[in-house]
DNA sequence: GTACTCTCTGTAGTTACTACAGGGGCAAGA
DNA sequence: TCTTGCCCCTGTAGTAACTACAGAGAGTAC
């Protein structure tokens, strides 16, 4: 039919094999307003042009480096808006960073006990094991 | 009414109140089979023995520890069975260490990456954004 | 003509909870 | 005696971020 839109524009399935991106993801980015609405084919069709394909890129590099959705929102709403500044999204990342931090501390925590608790083990064929009796003990320190 | 059972079984408040637990997330465990059908008073009312109790507070304590809920499940039955070497509770607790090792790392690629992208930033009042650009980019080294 | 592939839509399932609506029962106070 | 308040009961829906499936339509290949 049309030749421009064929170049320029690509369905929902060459969107997902060119992103690597699951073709029911770049719907659900839809619903919830990540992505914008893509035009329409005559039949219902979506068709993608490259800014709906760069949009597709930044949400899916973002949501790789650990960005939540409510955080992706914002960044997006920001750089839609046209007015923002470097400083306000270097504030953002810095929280992220922050929040990403705080969670390697937690399971470094963790992972600490867990070596803990599984240093006391023999290993051995008894059912008595010291993993279950940490477990089951209201300490906290094991 | 019967002194034994308010002395020795307690209602759900209580033991959410006790353990620290969430009221509703005690009915969610007992939904799901980790904690087991206690007795009911004669209005319907749960009542928890010891044996209750310290069930629960195996789970709690497993799950802070980041057991998901299928590990604590096979950790459960073994405990159960009361058929479990100390051998095989030393394994699930390895491979959940294992686990927790991957995630650490993970989120450390992730935060070396931010940081990376984040140094970049001269924090200016410009709405020229070298984060915005690296989250655009095909490029996975940004 | 029909088999295949792609797309469309709405909806349900995942994890581990958390919360709410609507109802019952029991005890204390007016 | 009534009512107020509290605890408990049940079933169901909502959370995050997808993922999958059912059922239908449309275009192409043989």
């Amino acid at each position: 039919m049309s030749f421009t839109v064929s170049r320029d524009h690509i369905k929902r399935g060459e969107l997902a094999k060119r992103s690597g991106c699951n073709l029911e993801t770049i719907r659900y980015y839809e619903t919830i307003d990540l992505m914008l609405q893509p035009k329409r084919s005559n039949n219902g069709h979506r068709l993608y042009s490259r800014d709906d394909q760069s949009r597709l890129r930044f949400i899916l590099r973002s949501r790789e480096l650990g960005f939540s959705i409510a955080e992706l929102r914002s960044l997006l709403s920001l750089v839609d808006s046209g007015d923002y500044s470097c400083a306000e999204i270097h504030a953002l990342t810095g929280e992220h960073l922050n929040s990403v931090a705080a969670k390697i501390a937690d399971l470094q925590n963790l992972e600490r006990t867990l070596k803990a608790i599984s240093a006391e083990c023999s290993k051995g064929d008894t059912p008595n094991c010291p993993i279950i009796d940490a477990l089951g003990s209201d300490n906290p320190v094991l």
